[in-house]
RNA sequence: GGGUGCAUAGCUCAGUUGGCUAGAGCGCAGCCCUGAUAAGGCUGAGGUCCAUGGUUCGAGUCCAUGUGCACCCA
């Protein structure tokens, strides 16, 4: 017997974990590269998957897409490389490595080996390194059981080799890091290596900065103390100095007049910038004050003093929106407006108004300048100070002597008060501000956020602590410098690990210049970026043109060792290129880290042990402790992987990537910038030539799938086990597992270019929909074709080669309708090529659902059942079999690239039987892609069997109208087409309408007389608030018209005249409705018209009764537990006349189709089965028993 | 603040160069089918195609402005 029986429930899940084991028993991936071996080579760069945790179920969709696509130009015959790549350095490995050894700072790392920092960073670093391996090795089996065919690195022993010797490429191995030494070397050749400063997101307890990322995800609503303070303005001829110490101030019970020693002469006021800020802190910092110079601002009189304010921020309702939408802090009252503020303290008065651009340029005193740090000349501390003077940021001037105001057109008046403090070394917009304007930064912090010396009281004190801010508030009062203090509700930057508020901290950091950005641009347009609808290059030009230069260092333990020897004493740096260089250049430490047969990897600490000379001074230059940013490490690998040192030939037959995919958010400025960035450098060429980018998963519901929501699936849940989700109810409900294939689908399905919303809902819909139908027909196939033993090898059988196309002779014998779907697999054949090499698997899983769902399911198999179960084994059950094989056969190996499992396994048992021990064709994928046979496609034929479909459908319609259910017969059918195709379909087609209405006969109408006559009446609901009172009038005209309905029909305007005037009627205030006579289903839509005769004779009468009959037969065998090819003895017993009649007159049709081979007269006794059922109130009692 | 994209049924989305009565799936209601059957089919209810203005014989579609949302950048 060819073919197993095949069951309609299956456990998909273990169905594919038994095909892995089929794939490693019969080395099917082995084989498949050993079979193309030589061919034109295919190149794929996998864009390497953190190493850091097990896979989740959003990395499927790109592994899913990389592995489709894999199986498609290997099966069209291309050699490919397979290799999968794991990005193993970064700050996300060492947090996660922290929290197992519950470590807290920087600092414990650092004490790891008590007292022992080299050994502590050593052990560390081992521990990111081991993580590194554990999770890697386990998205390999993660990745195995998704089905992605790479050359895995399955084995202890593949796994104790050395990271840059598996088969998998890690971007911890010393070839990529090496190589990217390559790439800074030849940066700094063209001297774009540089050190600078820069305001960095800061966590004072982790000690460490927080990349921008890092830092969007550790936003937080929080209420912090804002402040509204005074800087006094120093007036030409009488610059103010500084102002005294606290002690010397007033009493802070109520502001008194002026006393600053600056003033004019008693009456004339004290005049004040009034500045805002959320953060009291950085006002110690403080150089300058920023005015939109567009804007008017007020000089407001308040108690004596004059206070100046942006006009418009003034009266501004602040946050009230937020207020509105309870975007809120609990307890935090709504905020004041400035005035109200002025007016509760005593009332004000507007004395004059001015445009900003008339501010700048004044001075003023700070808020704490009588701070040493205040005084320091070209900003504090020394070693800021030397950064400024050497990169001529500002004046040699002292912050206190900067101070001023400067003009910055973002400065907007819907917060604060229009003028904005400005501490350089506090804020990232305010360095680069200042670096324009010249004011010289002061930077407070150091690594904990504790103030450093210089601040006076401040230092030492924790800027995140609210006693430094308590103490703040009342040296600014009692200095009468505050005006008010208010609770200010924000969203505010938390370390996305332990929580504590950031800081902006200054930091010495090494950069690229990226004044080179246009080579990168240039490369960027030799680059397909898909789906077209995101505007991929666009957005990756728009970065590359807005982008600032590329921050490479990071204060860490585990990454890229940059090359970079610095000597201390002049500043004086060298990149270092290589591994060889790096041994020339050694002259000291290079046995600790190389000799003794004990070779590092290029890591810390091991690497910081080399030191090199520098030829101008003859000083030791020491390695800078700082590792690299790991977008270097993932950028290289276009480069890394392909022996670009070592084998240029081998690199160049595979650089650069025909494909590359991953999850577009983020990417264009992260791993499609660095390989295009990285690329430029090197070779000024593109490093892949089709870029395919795809959205983000979300749950059910289209949220975002957090595991503390309660929403996310983990991979093996959805692979293996089932997995909880909250449903809309907010409870856990267990879901069963979904499989890999389904997985697949699902997200080859989507739209790359829209998020996926994945989860049970979307998975019982594919399933169904798609999967369950192609498995179903597969069965439905099987099981009879094991039945009927149906051979494809016989004579006259299709050729079941890669064209999938029948034989001359089979061709022959074909209906049509066996020619129709064998045309349109044609034609899903030349989509899926087209899909697969256009990289949109969407559209050709569309059209696959398309094929199988609509035209194989719905309608061949169903239109074809009969020729399946007929006794008779004539050439035209023949025909159906190789139809539907040769269908199968072709639909699975498209598919397979896709759904590899479920193909795989359908493949196992529909494929000859001669090619079973063959190895060639031991595995689907081993197949060739099908080829479409265009003389197999006819385009008539679909259009005609498209309408076809149309008719019967509106058929069915008719018979909704008539409420005749369809195991009725019925007399006849007259149809009237819209146009040719359905005329034609009514003709050739004419046995199919019968059959699948039930109708006897099928008539054509001439079209020269109407089929249909038609009533037409208003729609009230949609003419009623059109015409209002004159509905009456409008029903009264319409119904002396008669040509309203041939006029609606046509689509053209109908003008009905009324005593009132002329109005104009629209088919959408119309009723139309077809009049037939009872007993009579009338049907029109979009020209054609169907009408259905549903007068029932005797005869037709007992036909239907016959087919209940039949119905209930059937059942019973079922509820007896028979096989669909066992044979029976059936009594069937009842008083009533008309349905002895109806058994009588159709005994042989009963027969023949419940398979009864005797009759039976009388009770079969206690084997029997046995039912009792009622057909339109009469009784009839069935007893059946398997007739041996 | 700038840029890009989106806005169509309760939900998720199609809708081509502007052209017949704007569609599908899910969900809902009713009916039907019954040896592929824990499937399947038909019908129905449900639409201000975001708003306003314009171009046009004709706009869901093109243009302008506005609103809302998303993403990117600052």
């Amino acid at each position: 017997m060819p073919f197993d029986k095949v069951e309609t429930t299956v456990d998909f899940p273990a169905a594919e974990r038994s095909i892995l084991q089929l794939w490693d028993e019969i080395q099917a991936f082995e084989k498949l590269r050993a079979k193309n071996q030589g061919k034109p080579k295919w190149s794929f760069l996998d864009g390497p998957i953190t190493a850091n945790n097990p896979m989740g179920v959003h990395h499927a969709w790109g592994r899913t897409y990389k592995d489709a696509y894999q199986r498609y130009f290997a099966m069209t015959g291309h050699e490919l490389r397979y290799q999968n790549g794991f990005d193993c350095q970064g700050l996300w490995v060492e947090v996660e490595v922290e929290k197992e050894l519950a470590l807290e700072s920087k600092r414990d790392i650092e004490n790891l080996v008590p007292g022992d920092k080299f050994k502590s960073i050593d052990m560390f670093v081992s521990l990111c390194k081991a993580r590194v391996n554990k999770f890697a090795r386990r998205q390999t089996e993660q990745s195995i059981r998704l089905g992605q065919w790479m050359d895995w690195d399955r084995t202890d022993e593949d796994w104790a080799k050395p990271p840059g010797e598996r088969k998998s490429y890690f971007t911890m191995a010393e070839e990529n890091n090496y190589t990217i030494w390559g790439f800074l070397k030849k940066c700094h050749e063209r001297k774009l290596i540089y050190k600078s400063y820069d305001a960095m997101p800061w966590c004072g307890r982790c000690g460490t900065g927080i990349s921008q990322q890092e830092m969007n995800e550790g936003y937080q609503m929080v209420a912090h103390r804002s402040v509204f303070v005074k800087f006094p303005i120093r007036r030409a001829g009488g610059v103010s100095p500084p102002c005294d110490a606290p002690e010397s101030s007033p009493p802070e019970s109520s502001p008194p007049p002026s006393s600053s020693p600056g003033a004019d002469a008693p009456g004339s006021a004290v005049e004040s910038l009034l500045i805002w800020t959320t953060t009291p802190w950085t006002l110690s910092s403080n150089v300058g004050a920023a005015v939109n110079p567009t804007l008017t601002y007020l000089k407001v009189k308040h108690k004596d003093e004059i206070y100046y304010v942006a006009k418009g921020a003034f009266t501004a309702h602040r946050l009230e929106e937020q207020f509105k939408r309870k975007e809120w802090v609990e307890g935090v009252p709504k905020l004041k407006t400035l005035e109200q503020i002025f007016k509760e303290k005593g009332g004000y008065e507007i004395v004059g108004e001015l445009p900003g651009k008339d501010m700048v340029g004044w001075q003023y005193d700070g808020p704490f300048d009588e701070l040493p740090a205040q005084h320091h000349l070209s900003g504090y501390p020394i070693e800021i100070a030397a950064v400024v003077e050497r990169l001529q940021w500002g004046p040699a001037n002292s912050a206190r002597d900067v101070h001023r105001v400067v003009a910055w057109d973002v400065v907007g008046e819907t917060e604060g008060t229009g003028i904005v403090h400005i501490a350089p070394g506090c804020g990232k917009e305010d360095f680069v501000l200042g670096k324009e304007q010249g004011l010289v930064p002061i930077a407070p912090l150091d690594d904990s956020g504790v103030f450093l010396d210089g601040f006076g009281y401040l230092s030492g004190e924790s800027a995140n602590d609210p006693a430094t801010t308590d103490w703040i508030l009342d040296n600014l009062t009692k200095k009468n410098r505050l005006l008010a203090v208010e609770k200010y509700p924000h969203s505010y930057p938390h370390c996305w690990r332990c929580k504590t508020e950031l800081l902006f901290r200054l930091v010495d950091e090494w950069f690229i210049d990226m004044k080179w950005r246009d080579e990168i641009m240039r490369v960027v347009e030799d680059v397909t970026f898909l789906p077209e609808s995101i505007n991929g290059k666009a957005r990756e030009l728009d970065w590359l043109k807005n982008m600032g230069d590329w921050m490479i260092s990071k204060k860490r333990f585990w990454g890229l060792a940059l090359p970079i020897w610095v000597d201390e004493q002049t500043g004086d740096f060298e990149v270092i290129g290589s591994y060889d260089e790096l041994k020339t250049r050694a002259v000291e430490g290079w046995d600790q880290f190389a000799a003794g047969g004990v070779a590092h990897s290029p890591h810390r600490p091991w690497i910081d042990l080399i030191k090199i000379k520098n030829p101008k001074t003859g000083n030791l230059m020491s390695r800078i402790s700082d590792v690299g940013n790991p977008w270097l490490d993932a950028g290289i690998v276009p480069y890394s992987t392909v022996k670009y040192n070592t084998d240029r030939a081998y690199w160049q037959q595979w650089f650069p990537a025909d494909f590359i995919t991953e999850a577009f958010p983020g990417q264009f400025r992260n791993w499609f910038y660095a390989i295009l960035t990285m690329s430029t450098m090197l070779e000024q060429k593109a490093p892949m030539k089709v870029l395919l980018g795809h959205g983000m998963v979300r749950d059910d519901q289209g949220d975002e799938m957090h595991k503390a929501k309660g929403n996310s699936i983990p991979f093996e849940g959805a692979a293996n086990d089932g997995y909880e989700i909250k449903g809309k109810d907010g409870k856990l409900h267990k879901h069963p597992p979904m499989g890999s294939d389904l997985m697949r689908w699902m997200y080859c399905r989507n739209n790359p270019a829209a998020n996926i919303n994945f989860g049970p809902t979307i998975a019982e819909e594919v399933r169904s929909k798609f999967i369950m139908k192609l498995w179903n027909t597969y069965a439905f196939f099987c099981n009879y074709a094991r039945l009927d033993g149906f051979d494809p090898n016989q004579p006259g059988a299709p050729a079941t080669g890669s064209a999938g196309a029948p034989s001359l002779a089979l061709r022959a014998g074909m209906t049509d309708i066996d020619r129709w779907i064998l045309s349109d697999l044609q034609l899903l054949i030349q989509e899926a090529h087209k899909a697969f090499q256009s990289f949109n698997v969407m559209a050709f899983c569309l059209k696959a659902e398309e094929f199988v769902d609509d035209k194989l399911s719905n309608w061949y198999v169903r239109r074809n059942r009969r020729r399946f179960w007929k006794a008779d084994k004539g050439a035209d059950k023949q025909a159906a079999y190789q139809t539907l094989y040769t269908v199968l056969t072709t639909l699975v190996k498209l598919c397979a690239p896709v759904i590899p499992f479920m193909t795989e396994s359908m493949y196992q048992n529909l494929k000859p039987q001669d090619e079973r021990s063959d190895s060639w064709g031991s595995s689907v994928h081993l197949c060739d892609y099908p080829i479409a046979d265009e003389t197999l496609i006819d385009h008539e034929l679909s259009a005609e069997m498209d309408a076809l479909l149309r008719i019967v459908s509106l058929g069915g319609s008719a018979r909704n109208a008539v409420k005749i259910k369809v195991r009725q017969p019925l007399a006849e059918i007259k149809i009237q087409p819209a146009n040719d195709n359905e005329r034609k379909a009514v003709e050739r087609f004419a046995d199919q309408i019968r059959e699948e209405l039930n109708i006897k006969a099928v008539t054509l109408h001439d079209g020269k007389t109407p089929l249909l006559s038609f009533e037409v009446k208003l729609n009230p609901k949609a003419a009623g608030p059109r015409f209002g009172p004159k509905l009456g009038a409008v029903t009264a005209a319409l119904a002396r018209r008669s040509d309203v309905v041939g006029l609606a029909q046509d689509g053209k305007p109908i003008e009905l005249a009324l005593a009132e005037g002329t109005v104009a009627i629209e088919t959408s205030d119309l009723w139309i409705t077809p009049t037939v006579e009872k007993g009579f289903g009338g049907i029109a839509d979009h020209g054609t018209q169907i009408l259905l005769d549903g007068r029932l004779t005797p005869e037709l009468e007992l036909e239907g009764l016959a087919r209940e009959i039949v119905r209930h037969v059937q059942t019973a065998r079922k509820e007896a537990g028979l096989e669909m090819d066992d044979r029976i003895v059936l009594m069937l017993r009842t008083d009533d006349v008309k349905l002895h009649d109806a058994i009588r007159k159709h005994r042989d049709y009963i027969a023949s189709e419940t398979l009864v081979v005797n009759w039976a007269t009388d009770p079969l006794g206690g084997l029997a089965h046995r039912v009792e059922v009622k057909i339109d109130g009469m009784k009839l009692i069935i007893e059946l028993r398997k007739k041996p």
